[in-house]
DNA sequence: CTCAGGCGGTGCGTTGCTTT
DNA sequence: AAAGCAACGCACCGCCTGAG
């Protein structure tokens, strides 16, 4: 510990704006829980005394009961947890069992709506990528390279280590975060630094043209004065396309950001994925991992909620 | 009373099977 | 081959209930 090392601000205890408990050990979380809210919020988990967050997450029960979900991973070293009740809980039991990591969590109250609470969420993920540079590890599907995550218990696989070199994509790298241009406005034309394409009606003739592609793409309502819903998706036209059946009150337009071909499976592939994607999104020569999509779709969403206090009108509606 | 676990529901997107 | 549509998968949540 150096004196000089500022913490840095997704450890404070005002984070955002919110009032976050002391952090409790999920060893000790029978004797410790009392400090995490009895309450809705939020929660970050880190390694002890760590650096760096490793999962953000919310609730609209109580902090304190999801955090005993979550530390279901610490019951059998030699079995990784199903994906239900908390779907980090495998990611946890992998990072332990490869690195030996311990976890605590810290919780926030937060009062609100079901999508209040979310948008924050995606606001706090925004700016911890904004602060560190990466995403929280655990978050948007990504895993440790070296493990095949478990899946739900109804379905009985349970993941583990992978052997002979197979690598999990899902432990590729983040992509760089997406920043604010000043004074952007979300339905702007280079919202948060990206290219977006003309607005359109969003109807069957306009779509044609759209291709088949990974995108991020925005629905905005007539006048373009605001978005109603941001979405990622590995095909356009055909994502856009159930979206033109659905009953948006009014006539609405599309916008989109092609993004480069995503890589599924392996595909160790690209040797330059690293380099290359420091140009992102500038560059577009790179395929794209699918937790990397849901990251800019995230910082998207984030960053509406910041500028509005809400999230867009059709977002994770009910 | 509290609280963990079970269970069904929801939002969001993809896959795969028909019909054109 | 493309379009239309239903089934599916995932990652969560919230309610209920029985055990302590």
């Amino acid at each position: 510990m150096t004196l000089s090392s500022a913490e840095p601000d997704y450890l404070s205890e005002n984070w955002c704006g919110l009032k976050w408990s002391s952090w409790v050990k999920h060893k000790n979380f029978r004797n410790d829980s009392a400090h995490l809210p009895k309450f809705p919020g939020l929660y970050r988990v880190r390694v002890i005394d760590g650096d760096s967050l490793v999962y953000i997450g919310q609730t609209g029960r109580t902090v304190r009961k999801r955090q005993s979900e979550l530390i279901v991973y610490l019951k059998d070293p030699e079995k990784m947890p199903f994906n239900d009740p908390h779907t980090a809980a495998p990611n946890l039991w992998a990072w332990a069992d490869a690195e030996g990591f311990e976890f605590e969590s810290s919780g926030a109250f937060f009062e609100g709506t079901k999508q209040d609470r979310e948008g924050m969420e995606a606001y706090l993920l925004w700016q911890y990528r904004l602060e560190s540079g990466n995403s929280t590890q655990c978050n948007f599907g990504r895993f440790h390279e070296d493990y095949l995550k478990s899946r739900n218990k109804s379905s009985g696989f349970r993941g583990g280590k992978l052997t002979g070199g197979e690598k999990n994509a899902a432990g590729g790298p983040s992509a760089p975060p997406l920043r604010l241009k000043a004074d952007g406005m979300p339905a702007d034309p280079d919202w948060m630094n990206l290219s977006w394409s003309e607005p359109e009606i969003l109807n069957k003739e306009n779509l044609k043209e759209i291709p088949g592609e990974p995108a991020l793409y925005r629905i905005m309502n007539r006048k373009c004065s605001d978005v109603l819903y941001i979405g990622q998706t590995k095909n356009a036209r055909a994502r856009l396309t159930t979206h033109s059946k659905y009953d948006w009150e009014e006539e609405v337009l599309f916008s989109v950001y092609l993004l480069p071909g995503v890589s599924d499976s392996d595909s160790a592939s690209d040797p330059d994925i690293g380099s290359v994607l420091s140009d992102f999104p500038t560059n577009k020569s790179v395929l794209l991992y699918t937790h990397q999509l849901k990251e800019l779709e995230n910082d998207l969403i984030g960053a509406y909620y910041g500028h509005f206090r809400r999230v867009p009108k059709f977002q994770i509606r009910k």
